[in-house]
DNA sequence: CGGTATCCGGCGAGATACTG
DNA sequence: CAGTATCTCGCCGGATACCG
């Protein structure tokens, strides 16, 4: 994945796709990260309603509590998240999708259709490429 | 992004989104790698034509040697993309999408439009973050 | 011309331990 | 409970050099 460093005030700022810093490019760089598509569809799903952390670790088989910590405040950064802290003892906090954050998860879903109806099409694709080299 | 190795046989072939080899991750880890959104758009916009890896190379700046036929041999095996020797010498090589690639390259054209129409959002998101960072 | 082989730096991400 | 800090490893991707 691209690097996503701090960009160059006033290069770049516009589509065009071959910019390092195109915004498809740094979309990409974002939601192809491990844990984020999976995050932004799990709290679409729960949507309006909050989801707490430990509730979304939860429904997030597999994340560690770091990693969903890292994505969750990347996507607080981005505005795609909305972060409430309840200032009991222990803390509660709850996280939620914005309105940027909906309408990037209407974007995603038809990657998501695409996948579902296409992938085993890949897999077929690579398990053919194997067979050629057992070929020779 | 998630690593890409073979899939262990039998398991999560199928589309729940929790599973690491569930589609939509592994869309994402295809699509997520540097060169491969803009490779697919480059081809795309030349189809049905075939495009020569040099001129491929030529109209993605940026991109190295290697990394263009990395990122092509990746497509190919995939089976989005096709490629076409003509064994003369110097060998010239031709690429182009497949039918599965332009489909593929409908789902990403929603991404791009995303991107184009929000990115600057979630730019300015990360400003106003950096702001309250400066803020104390 | 269109690759492949090799070396290497940097970042993503897991494991573990500690804190308010 | 909800983080942060530190260490570590593995892979992506760039640079360079060589091959049919």
């Amino acid at each position: 994945m691209t690097t996503r460093g701090a960009r160059p005030a006033g290069r770049g700022v516009r589509g065009d796709l071959f910019d390092p810093y195109c915004p498809t490019r740094q979309l990409l760089d974002r939601i192809g990260t491990k844990w984020t598509s999976m995050a932004v569809k799990t709290l679409a799903d729960a949507a309006p309603d909050e989801v707490r952390f430990a509730e979304l670790r939860r429904r997030m088989p597999g994340v560690s509590q770091k990693m969903l910590s890292v994505t969750l405040r990347s996507l607080t950064r981005d505005g795609l998240v909305s972060r409430r802290v309840e200032p009991t003892v222990p803390p509660r906090v709850f996280y939620r999708l914005t309105a940027l954050g909906l309408s990037l998860e209407v974007a995603l879903a038809g990657l998501r259709t695409w996948a579902e109806e296409h992938m085993a099409e890949i897999d077929r694709a690579n398990e053919v490429a194997d067979q050629e080299i057992g070929e020779g």
